[in-house]
DNA sequence: TCTGGGGTCCTAGGACCC
DNA sequence: TCTGGGGTCCTAGGACCC
């Protein structure tokens, strides 16, 4: 058996946690440089605010509605998640963190009436002891719980819906849009039209030999899925595959030096998940593009790979493979817009190959370790590389932030 | 004026091996 | 006239998720 917790609103919540003038307005949440619509209370949905539509298009209708808004706080979120994860973990250790807001939870000793009772028990505390509500979908599958967590949050006002028996499935599979199931998005739901699929039940009722042939692997475990027969595990913690850092910028970006600033900013945030999981890298992708959405600019979008014999997981190391990089794919005259970095073959730093005419180098180690260390006990970014900039004029400007309550102490929630 | 930032998995095709 | 059968690894592109 499989619940699937899933926070309501999440970063939207999470404003309100903090701010109780924030209860029954409508709340938005914006992404990195007030760019997007990313999170919407409910009575923001209600005004028809769609998400991940551009601020500023709905920026009218947000102030003739009073809508309160916020940039993206995502110090506050990540600790909040982390609270949340926590609390699950102490219910439940046999447990998925699938996302920010969301984890699957395997609870298989638990009778038909306990159950419901049990997933009460759980949003109460959260509630509690965060002040972040919760929807609970539970089900056979991992598939079928998501479709239950949609009924719970959309239909059910109690938060918490039980679609294991056939009777509920054939009461709700029959109205659940196809593209609303879990792996099914908008490509895969017009594919699936012509064989007149447009119903969770559809798709489950479908021929599985028939589609298996139109289409990959994915959709015939989605199928199975749907006929209460598990094909997609609970998975534990792994470590990220691919590291990935890179911000629009705040302004117009044409120099070198900025881009290097940059570069070299968004690198050392990349090492610094690299060395927190315990891998190393052997090479980095450096990549920058103009502003696609101004078709009369001229446009230019270049990446650039460079690999080490050896891996590593040093930001010194990193910053100086990450600039050579960009100086091969930088071009004047253009007005950049976005950069990023990305780590290559990542792997545990206890695998190893030395290379025979390199000697370790023990000081470089210690002297990450150390900067981390400063970092961990007086702050992020105590200790940086100068090679990042000091007053990086390109950085993204977050008027609307909301205080780091919780991480930072000169920011704590005043009572 | 103004349009985010991460991730994963699958498949096909090419290059190579014996 | 006629040209096998079985593998692996890598990459790009596409689809999906939050």
């Amino acid at each position: 058996m499989f619940a699937l917790v899933d926070c309501n609103n999440f970063y939207a919540s999470c404003e309100r946690a903090f701010n109780p003038a924030l209860e029954k307005k409508p709340v938005v949440v914006l992404s990195n440089n007030d760019g997007c619509i990313i999170a919407r209370s409910n009575e923001a949905k209600k005004l028809g605010i769609p998400m991940g539509a551009p601020y500023y298009q709905w920026r009218q209708r947000c102030e003739d509605n009073q809508v309160q808004v916020y940039s993206s706080n995502y110090a506050l979120y990540a600790d909040m998640s982390q609270r949340v994860m926590t609390i699950l973990r102490s219910f439940c250790p046999h447990m998925e963190v699938y996302s920010i807001d969301e984890a699957f939870l395997v609870i298989d000793q638990f009778t038909e009436n306990d159950v419901i009772a049990y997933a009460n028990d759980i949003r109460n505390t959260i509630k509690t002891h965060t002040g972040l509500p919760v929807s609970i979908g539970i089900s056979t599958t991992k598939t079928l719980a998501k479709i239950a967590n949609h009924i719970a949050k959309k239909h059910t006002s109690a938060g918490v819906y039980d679609l294991r028996s056939i009777t509920s499935q054939e009461k709700v599979l029959p109205h659940f849009p196809i593209g609303d199931v879990w792996g099914i998005g908008r490509q895969l739901k017009k594919k699936l039209e012509p064989f007149r699929i447009h119903t969770a039940k559809d798709l489950r009722d479908a021929d599985l030999k028939l589609l298996r042939k139109n289409f990959s692997v994915v959709v015939e475990k989605i199928i199975r899925e749907l006929r209460n027969v598990s094909c997609i595990p609970l998975e534990a913690i792994q470590p990220r595959k691919q590291i990935i850092s890179s911000r629009s910028f705040g302004k117009t970006v044409t120099s070198l030096n900025d881009l290097e600033e940059a570069v070299s900013t968004y690198t050392s945030i990349a090492c610094l998940k690299l060395r927190n999981q315990k891998s190393h890298a052997r090479g980095i992708h450096v990549f920058l593009q103009t502003n696609t959405f101004k078709k009369n600019d001229p446009q230019y979008a270049m990446g650039a790979s460079c690999m080490l014999p050896i891996p590593t997981a040093h930001t010194n190391d990193m910053i100086r493979i990450a600039k050579k990089c960009l100086r091969e794919i930088f071009k004047p005259g253009f007005k950049y817009h976005k950069a990023g970095i990305m780590l290559l073959d990542i792997s545990p730093q206890t695998i190893r190959q030395h290379d025979m005419f390199l000697s370790d180098n023990q000081k470089k180690e210690t002297l990450t370790d150390t900067i981390d260390q400063i970092n961990q006990k007086l702050g992020k970014n105590t200790l940086f590389y100068c090679a990042e900039g000091i007053e990086k004029s390109w950085q993204i400007k977050t008027c609307l932030r909301s205080p780091r309550y919780t991480t930072r102490w000169d920011e704590l929630v005043v009572v």
